[in-house]
DNA sequence: CCCATTATTGCAAATTATTTGCAATTAGTG
DNA sequence: CACTAATTGCAAATAATTTGCAATAATGGG
């Protein structure tokens, strides 16, 4: 049984019903090897089938994230939006570099974090039940380009447009 | 020399102006305990001065953010929010414990991770440029309270209104 | 196979967090 | 004290996400 199969009678079993636009939206993420947004979900989804509506990709994703089927990640420096982990089922605790420069997210897993949570556990008491650990930096590669060409001080990959927060401006002109 | 001056003679150098609205989000967060969000931050500051602008406040806020003054923190589960975090220039590199029933927040330092960074780059290359790692679990006082009571399915402390997430809802009727 | 029930969709509008343009104000400088 | 550029307040723009609702479609039974 694949795995939108198995989603799919996770839903049932709670009364829900295996729509069209869920497979779909389950396809689609089942071919993610990124961290999309709900947005970009929605463009990827939407190339099957033009008529499918945004607020179906965000129910469905929200409906999945309950499931435990997807998880969520926010990565600073990036427009408050959220990005989807199609991941988590296959790897269930893993973690994430994210490069300054390009972008690329490279996923990792942390075993070691075992002993910071039982360090943390012994000091503070309580319990954990989930850790995120986000590692920022530059990936091999940018860190090649930037020592043969010096420093960057721009992002190649970013991502323009309003909004956004490139650089800092108190107002004043330049 | 105080902190407050400290960040002033920063901003001066850049040919930046201290003002009265500058120097009272200042002390605001100089007060701050906790990682307030920008509307909890001009709430706060606004007790002194009513006419405060929150366009002022979120100014201020990323030009502190760029100085490396304030750092920001989200946290799963909320509303997708931006919390500052005034502790950063007194410890720099610390990291959060988050309860997912009364949302107490605990700082704590985690010298092991620099462990953690070693192994990624051992295996990935790159640099490490910065870290973010959070815990969400029950603080020591809410697990004692579940283990006497039961467990609650609701937060006691959650901050409720629209746009909140619950619980989930397909929108099926209940 | 068709019907009834009700979960789900598409759409448009609402919400909320954050940013921005601009004219009016003010800090810093001499 | 006057000048100039940085900063503010305000209102409006932007953008991500959620929601109400009427129309549509999936499921289970007859
Ligand atoms: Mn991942
Ligand atoms: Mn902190
Ligand atoms: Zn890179
Ligand atoms: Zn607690």
């Amino acid at each position: 049984m694949d795995w939108i199969t198995q989603v799919a009678e996770r839903l049932r079993a709670t009364g829900g019903r295996m729509t069209t636009q869920r497979r779909l939206i389950l396809e689609t993420l089942a071919q993610c090897t990124d961290h999309p947004t709900a947005e970009e979900i929605y463009q990827r989804a939407r190339q099957r089938a033009p008529d499918l509506n945004l607020s179906t990709v965000y129910r469905t994703l929200r409906w999945l994230e309950d499931l435990g089927v997807v998880g969520t990640q926010r990565f600073e420096g990036e427009r408050p939006q959220e990005r989807f982990d199609p991941a988590v089922s296959a790897q269930p605790e893993h973690h994430h570099f994210r490069c300054r420069l390009c972008n690329t997210i490279i996923e990792f897993p942390a075993p070691l974090l075992e002993v910071l949570k039982q360090d943390f556990i012994t000091h503070y008491g309580g319990t954990i039940e989930s850790a995120s650990l986000i590692f920022y930096g530059l990936c091999e590669s940018c860190l090649q380009k930037v020592e043969t060409y010096g420093p960057l001080s721009f992002n190649p990959n970013a991502i323009t447009g309003p909004h956004e927060r490139p650089s800092h401006s108190t107002g004043r002109a330049s």
